[in-house]
DNA sequence: TTGAAAGCGCTAACAA
DNA sequence: TTGTTAGCGCTTTCAA
């Protein structure tokens, strides 16, 4: 075992231990060109021995290429992006490209640092949550000249692309829903509207839905920070020792739904005769519930997917016509919390 | 609004629309050197109405200094590395230094490419999860010539250093306070061993202390993929039916144990009475359960957060004596789910 | 305080 | 099939 080395290898060491030019040797171990088998298995043989691993940065500086898509998202620990980042890395690993990620915990300041520090690594494409931005960052990402996909939320004019759902529909299809139902006394526990936009879309969907219906929200319920079981519990009890009398909540999403759930449970509420409960996301926990709660799929590994498919696309064939918006429609799923109307 | 350029932007363009050379813009743009005020904020006002965003490809060729760290873990979405990134996350905020996460599905041979496409590019460091890596691995991080934290685990041999808890450990001492609690009829609920080192130390552990308290595992139940509640829920019930006479289940994670718990709690099981539970990692979902089940803490975020200075100090100091190995110290949490011994 | 020259490790384009 | 040459866009080093 040797010591290891001050500076890694190069391609010129592979070259001198095999006997080969540094051209050749990078046609090697890029598969490019016709190089005969001999030499071939030669510089195959020292590269590995030698333990080479090549240098991306200057292999991107020298062909303008850098195989890196940058998907932006604001968190990673809500069980809704793990998903989104599946459907992405299935459609990506059948290509040279390779998604990195970057977190803006839902601050527009922190997304404009996350996506100038990734820019600067001239990735090949981006993938960005939402159609909210800072000028600034419209800015970088419209002068970048690589392909934008915008994802998750398509109420809006995207800068280049965008796949997802329409939040304020999706909030306005259980608001009628839940009206259809024969609900009336209707609350909302959900994230402090503002930061998270496609929570406050679907917040506006839903008022609007129930206005046409002639009914106004009865209560509310917020929080700041965290999205666990316990929270849902918390505010699920707080809201009802407020406005005893509601008789459906709505919760801006399936794990706050899910604590209010256990809670109402144990309680011994009865669920949905005299009161309903409805989530958002159709997350894989639900199933796991002694009852399923009422939600309504937010088709995110599908999202990921086309986006990747549209970044693909783009990278090999530079003028394919920009798709757009592509809405997906999500479908309501009545669970056991909601009775049907 | 001009139409976006064929070409980003480079140093030479600042450096001409701001009449300054490109060795001062590139000094400005790095607060680096002595420049007179007047000439940065010429350079600052052109930086940023073109909306230049420097090329970290060149600048880090150039500089032979890449101020990323990769992170390399099995998997994100099962709640317990959301928290070590974020210890990571808090500790390298404080420096130039970016985590750049590889995922490896709990494959070596993924765990190899990953290792080898992120080396390529250079990083200052890397926190990868676990002490078993295959050959080729562990040459690659030898052969780096940069710091390597191996977390989560201390049962083997670092290459480097390692920050993490004994899982042999945790799983003795929870078999030895499931023992002092009085149960005997013992059966374990966990992953299919093999890829997850870390629950097979945990198993090992466990199945060691009751041997030396004179007990042999009555049942075992495991499965592949996922990790879910619902997973949980069915391989209580298949366990259960095969061997009603457990009195005691140890999970290889807290979320099939939560699982596990739900369906109980329905059966109406008297727990932790006539029937025992514990799991393992101590993550937030537990706090919203009608019952807390019994756990041990993984210090996940203060692994995160140890691994981070290491690499950090390293960093900033390359000849400070290697740290080896730091263990970590996971307390028990009796929860609702398990009598005291 | 500023600038000029050289080169980081690789690949595109061309020549042999 | 193989080799040579000239950069990629920046930073280091040294000189002014």
């Amino acid at each position: 075992m040797s010591k290891p080395p001050i500076r890694p290898l190069t391609l010129r060491d592979v070259s001198e231990a095999s006997g080969v030019s540094e051209m050749t040797v990078s046609r090697v171990l890029r598969n490019r060109g016709d190089v005969s088998e001999a030499t071939r298995q030669k510089v195959l043989l020292a590269a590995k021995r030698m333990g080479y691993v090549p240098n991306k940065i200057a292999g991107a500086l020298a062909s303008q290429r850098v195989n890196l898509v940058a998907v932006i998202i604001p968190s990673m620990s809500n069980m809704v992006f793990p998903e989104v980042m599946t459907g992405i890395s299935r459609v990506l690993e059948t290509s040279p490209l390779q998604p990195v990620v970057g977190i803006t915990d839902y601050q527009p300041e922190k997304e404009e640092k996350v996506l100038y520090e990734m820019l600067s690594w001239r990735p090949s494409g981006v993938i960005i949550a939402g159609l909210e931005h800072s000028d600034a960052s419209r800015a970088m990402l419209k002068a970048s000249g690589i392909p934008v996909v915008e994802i998750m939320d398509t109420d809006g004019t995207p800068i280049d692309a965008a796949v997802g759902i329409s939040h304020r529909r999706a909030g306005r299809e259980m608001g009628k829903s839940i009206l259809r139902a024969g609900y009336r006394k209707i609350g909302f526990l959900g994230t402090r509207l503002g930061a998270d936009h496609r929570a406050r879309k679907r917040f506006e969907g839903f008022t609007e839905a129930l206005a046409k219906g002639g009914v106004e929200i009865a209560d509310t319920e917020f929080y700041t920070r965290g999205s666990a079981l316990g929270k849902g519990r918390e505010m699920t009890q707080q809201i009802l020792a407020r406005s005893p009398e509601l008789d459906c909540l709505y919760y801006s999403n399936d794990i706050v739904g899910a604590g209010g759930l256990l809670w109402m449970m144990e309680q011994g509420y009865d669920i949905p005769g005299s009161i309903g409960l409805a989530g958002f996301n159709d997350v894989e926990l639900l199933q796991g519930l002694p009852r399923k709660l009422a939600t309504m799929d937010s088709c995110r590994s599908e999202i990921g997917r086309q986006a990747a498919e549209i970044i693909l696309e783009r990278v090999e064939a530079p003028d394919t016509p920009p798709r757009g918006k592509v809405e997906l429609t999500p479908r309501i799923n009545f669970g056991d919390t909601l009775r049907m109307g």
